[in-house]
DNA sequence: TTATTTGGTTTATAAAATAAACTACTTTAT
DNA sequence: ATAAAGTAGTTTATTTTATAAACCAAATAA
Protein backbone atom coordinates (compact mmCIF):
# COMPACT_ATOMS: atom_id res chain seq x y z
CA UNK A 1 0.00 0.00 0.00
CA UNK A 2 0.93 3.46 0.67
CA UNK A 3 3.63 3.80 3.12
CA UNK A 4 3.60 7.31 4.33
CA UNK A 5 6.30 10.05 3.31
CA UNK A 6 8.16 11.95 6.05
CA UNK A 7 6.60 14.74 6.75
CA UNK A 8 9.48 16.88 7.50
CA UNK A 9 10.67 16.30 4.03
CA UNK A 10 7.55 16.15 2.12
CA UNK A 11 7.63 20.53 1.95
CA UNK A 12 8.71 21.92 -1.19
CA UNK A 13 10.88 24.50 0.46
CA UNK A 14 12.92 21.55 3.30
CA UNK A 15 12.89 19.40 0.21
CA UNK A 16 14.70 21.58 -1.94
CA UNK A 17 17.10 22.91 1.06
CA UNK A 18 17.88 19.13 1.67
CA UNK A 19 18.56 18.47 -2.01
CA UNK A 20 21.11 21.85 -2.16
CA UNK A 21 22.83 20.49 0.92
CA UNK A 22 23.73 16.68 -0.18
CA UNK A 23 25.09 18.76 -3.14
CA UNK A 24 26.68 20.98 -1.42
CA UNK A 25 28.56 20.02 1.48
CA UNK A 26 28.00 23.30 3.34
CA UNK A 27 25.94 26.25 2.52
CA UNK A 28 25.18 29.61 3.39
CA UNK A 29 21.73 30.97 4.35
CA UNK A 30 21.87 33.21 1.73
CA UNK A 31 22.97 31.04 -1.30
CA UNK A 32 19.98 28.78 -0.22
CA UNK A 33 18.11 31.99 0.19
CA UNK A 34 18.53 32.77 -3.58
CA UNK A 35 18.69 28.96 -4.48
CA UNK A 36 15.22 28.39 -3.23
CA UNK A 37 13.65 31.41 -3.73
CA UNK A 38 12.05 31.81 -0.40
CA UNK A 39 11.81 34.44 1.51
CA UNK A 40 14.37 34.57 4.78
CA UNK A 41 11.48 34.48 7.33
CA UNK A 42 10.54 31.30 5.98
CA UNK A 43 13.71 29.20 5.44
CA UNK A 44 14.42 30.31 9.07
CA UNK A 45 11.54 28.30 10.08
CA UNK A 46 12.29 25.40 7.53
CA UNK A 47 16.32 25.16 8.81
CA UNK A 48 15.02 25.39 12.35
CA UNK A 49 12.46 22.64 11.76
CA UNK A 50 15.10 20.40 9.82
CA UNK A 51 17.92 20.81 12.85
CA UNK A 52 15.55 20.37 15.30
CA UNK A 53 14.92 16.69 13.04
CA UNK A 54 18.70 16.71 13.25
CA UNK A 55 18.37 16.62 9.76
CA UNK A 56 21.59 19.28 9.06
CA UNK A 57 23.21 21.52 11.68
CA UNK A 58 23.20 25.19 12.07
CA UNK A 59 26.57 26.92 12.78
CA UNK A 60 26.43 30.22 13.24
CA UNK A 61 30.08 31.71 12.33
CA UNK A 62 31.06 34.98 11.52
CA UNK A 63 32.41 36.08 7.82
CA UNK A 64 34.55 38.96 8.48
CA UNK A 65 32.62 41.13 10.51
CA UNK A 66 29.01 39.89 9.73
CA UNK A 67 27.19 36.59 10.91
CA UNK A 68 27.30 33.70 8.60
CA UNK A 69 24.80 30.92 9.00
CA UNK A 70 26.41 27.56 7.69
CA UNK A 71 24.37 24.65 6.97
CA UNK A 72 24.94 21.40 6.38
CA UNK A 73 22.94 17.59 6.50
CA UNK A 74 23.82 15.27 8.82
CA UNK A 75 23.90 11.60 8.37
CA UNK A 76 20.52 11.08 9.52
CA UNK A 77 19.28 13.61 7.24
CA UNK A 78 21.03 12.17 4.22
CA UNK A 79 19.35 8.64 4.99
CA UNK A 80 15.79 10.17 5.95
CA UNK A 81 16.44 12.17 2.32
CA UNK A 82 17.00 8.43 0.59
CA UNK A 83 14.49 6.70 2.84
CA UNK A 84 11.84 9.43 1.83
CA UNK A 85 13.15 9.28 -2.30
CA UNK A 86 12.42 5.14 -1.98
CA UNK A 87 9.17 5.92 -0.21
CA UNK A 88 7.98 8.35 -2.89
CA UNK A 89 8.88 6.27 -5.88
CA UNK A 90 5.94 3.99 -4.75
CA UNK A 91 3.79 6.71 -5.14
CA UNK A 92 4.98 7.95 -8.72
CA UNK A 93 5.50 4.32 -10.11
CA UNK A 94 2.35 3.41 -10.51
CA UNK A 95 1.21 -0.24 -10.96
CA UNK A 96 4.42 -1.30 -9.32
CA UNK A 97 2.98 -3.76 -6.71
CA UNK A 98 6.08 -4.10 -3.92
CA UNK B 1 16.87 26.64 -10.05
CA UNK B 2 13.61 24.68 -8.21
CA UNK B 3 10.36 24.78 -10.36
CA UNK B 4 7.37 25.00 -7.75
CA UNK B 5 5.43 21.56 -7.41
CA UNK B 6 2.09 21.56 -8.23
CA UNK B 7 0.64 22.00 -4.81
CA UNK B 8 -2.59 19.87 -5.68
CA UNK B 9 -0.84 17.10 -6.32
CA UNK B 10 2.17 17.69 -3.78
CA UNK B 11 -0.07 16.30 -0.80
CA UNK B 12 0.27 12.82 0.17
CA UNK B 13 -3.05 11.61 -0.15
CA UNK B 14 -4.26 12.78 -3.28
CA UNK B 15 -0.47 11.99 -4.90
CA UNK B 16 -1.52 8.25 -3.86
CA UNK B 17 -5.04 8.42 -5.21
CA UNK B 18 -3.68 9.77 -8.47
CA UNK B 19 -1.66 6.80 -8.31
CA UNK B 20 -4.47 4.42 -7.88
CA UNK B 21 -6.51 5.88 -10.50
CA UNK B 22 -3.08 5.87 -13.00
CA UNK B 23 -3.50 2.38 -12.71
CA UNK B 24 -7.17 1.55 -12.16
CA UNK B 25 -8.90 3.44 -15.06
CA UNK B 26 -11.74 3.80 -12.70
CA UNK B 27 -12.47 3.11 -8.62
CA UNK B 28 -14.74 3.02 -6.13
CA UNK B 29 -14.86 6.01 -3.25
CA UNK B 30 -14.72 2.68 -0.79
CA UNK B 31 -11.63 1.04 -2.76
CA UNK B 32 -9.40 4.16 -2.61
CA UNK B 33 -10.40 4.84 0.97
CA UNK B 34 -9.09 1.13 1.57
CA UNK B 35 -5.96 1.63 -0.44
CA UNK B 36 -5.19 4.84 1.08
CA UNK B 37 -5.87 4.65 4.66
CA UNK B 38 -7.52 8.17 4.33
CA UNK B 39 -10.57 8.70 6.32
CA UNK B 40 -14.18 9.09 4.32
CA UNK B 41 -13.80 12.93 5.32
CA UNK B 42 -10.47 13.56 4.15
CA UNK B 43 -10.62 11.60 1.10
CA UNK B 44 -14.25 12.94 0.05
CA UNK B 45 -12.36 17.12 0.55
CA UNK B 46 -9.38 15.71 -1.48
CA UNK B 47 -11.49 14.16 -4.36
CA UNK B 48 -13.45 17.05 -4.72
CA UNK B 49 -10.18 19.16 -5.18
CA UNK B 50 -8.87 16.74 -7.65
CA UNK B 51 -12.27 17.33 -9.60
CA UNK B 52 -12.23 20.87 -9.13
CA UNK B 53 -9.37 21.23 -10.69
CA UNK B 54 -10.28 18.78 -13.38
CA UNK B 55 -7.91 16.14 -12.76
CA UNK B 56 -10.21 13.28 -12.43
CA UNK B 57 -14.01 12.98 -12.49
CA UNK B 58 -16.40 11.88 -9.51
CA UNK B 59 -19.37 10.08 -11.02
CA UNK B 60 -22.42 9.28 -8.75
CA UNK B 61 -24.35 6.33 -9.46
CA UNK B 62 -25.60 3.30 -7.74
CA UNK B 63 -25.10 -0.21 -7.54
CA UNK B 64 -27.98 -1.88 -6.68
CA UNK B 65 -29.99 0.14 -4.29
CA UNK B 66 -26.75 1.79 -2.56
CA UNK B 67 -24.75 4.88 -4.20
CA UNK B 68 -21.42 4.39 -5.62
CA UNK B 69 -19.15 7.23 -6.38
CA UNK B 70 -16.55 6.51 -9.12
CA UNK B 71 -13.70 8.01 -10.16
CA UNK B 72 -11.52 8.21 -12.70
CA UNK B 73 -8.44 10.23 -14.20
CA UNK B 74 -8.62 12.67 -16.71
CA UNK B 75 -6.04 13.63 -19.78
CA UNK B 76 -5.85 16.64 -17.79
CA UNK B 77 -4.59 14.86 -14.40
CA UNK B 78 -2.67 12.12 -16.33
CA UNK B 79 -0.53 15.46 -17.50
CA UNK B 80 -0.32 16.94 -14.14
CA UNK B 81 0.86 13.84 -12.52
CA UNK B 82 3.13 13.44 -15.32
CA UNK B 83 4.68 17.17 -14.94
CA UNK B 84 4.79 16.71 -10.97
CA UNK B 85 6.99 13.85 -11.49
CA UNK B 86 9.02 15.31 -13.85
CA UNK B 87 9.49 18.66 -11.95
CA UNK B 88 10.09 15.99 -8.49
CA UNK B 89 13.28 14.53 -9.99
CA UNK B 90 14.87 17.52 -10.35
CA UNK B 91 14.28 18.07 -6.23
CA UNK B 92 15.45 13.74 -6.00
CA UNK B 93 18.45 14.26 -8.35
CA UNK B 94 20.94 16.21 -6.85
CA UNK B 95 24.10 17.66 -8.53
CA UNK B 96 22.05 17.12 -12.24
CA UNK B 97 21.78 20.81 -12.89
CA UNK B 98 18.95 21.33 -16.01
C1' DT C 1 25.17 60.95 11.55
C1' DT C 2 21.47 59.25 9.22
C1' DA C 3 20.04 56.25 5.76
C1' DT C 4 20.60 51.70 3.53
C1' DT C 5 21.94 47.10 3.15
C1' DT C 6 22.90 42.55 5.03
C1' DG C 7 21.55 38.80 7.78
C1' DG C 8 18.71 37.15 9.96
C1' DT C 9 14.39 36.11 13.93
C1' DT C 10 9.84 36.51 15.74
C1' DT C 11 5.14 36.89 15.29
C1' DA C 12 0.89 37.05 12.81
C1' DT C 13 -1.96 35.39 9.03
C1' DA C 14 -3.48 32.32 5.45
C1' DA C 15 -3.93 27.83 3.73
C1' DA C 16 -4.01 22.98 4.17
C1' DA C 17 -4.73 18.60 6.29
C1' DT C 18 -7.22 15.98 9.38
C1' DA C 19 -10.70 14.46 12.40
C1' DA C 20 -15.15 14.61 14.40
C1' DA C 21 -19.85 15.01 13.81
C1' DC C 22 -23.63 14.55 10.98
C1' DT C 23 -26.96 13.00 6.97
C1' DA C 24 -29.15 9.60 4.28
C1' DC C 25 -30.17 5.38 3.16
C1' DT C 26 -29.86 -0.07 3.45
C1' DT C 27 -29.60 -4.28 5.55
C1' DT C 28 -30.25 -7.32 9.31
C1' DA C 29 -32.23 -8.74 13.49
C1' DT C 30 -36.23 -8.78 16.62
C1' DA D 1 -42.97 -3.07 11.81
C1' DT D 2 -39.33 -1.22 14.27
C1' DA D 3 -34.79 -0.86 16.16
C1' DA D 4 -30.02 -1.45 15.69
C1' DA D 5 -26.13 -1.59 12.91
C1' DG D 6 -23.68 -0.97 8.67
C1' DT D 7 -22.53 1.51 4.25
C1' DA D 8 -21.50 5.65 1.79
C1' DG D 9 -20.50 9.53 1.98
C1' DT D 10 -20.68 15.24 3.26
C1' DT D 11 -20.13 19.13 6.19
C1' DT D 12 -18.02 21.54 9.69
C1' DA D 13 -14.66 22.32 13.16
C1' DT D 14 -9.96 21.82 14.78
C1' DT D 15 -5.22 21.32 14.33
C1' DT D 16 -1.14 21.73 11.80
C1' DT D 17 1.70 23.74 8.38
C1' DA D 18 3.31 27.15 5.33
C1' DT D 19 3.98 31.77 4.31
C1' DA D 20 4.46 36.51 4.78
C1' DA D 21 4.86 40.68 7.28
C1' DA D 22 7.00 43.03 10.79
C1' DC D 23 10.79 43.52 13.42
C1' DC D 24 15.85 43.65 15.36
C1' DA D 25 20.88 44.26 15.23
C1' DA D 26 24.99 45.25 13.18
C1' DA D 27 27.75 46.89 9.29
C1' DT D 28 28.49 49.84 5.42
C1' DA D 29 27.67 53.87 2.47
C1' DA D 30 26.33 58.66 1.79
Amino acid sequence: MFKPLDPLLHSELRLAVMSLLISAETAEFPYIKEQTGATAGNLSVQLDKLAAAGYITVEKTFKGKRPCTLCHITPTGLKAFEEYVETLREYLKPGASG
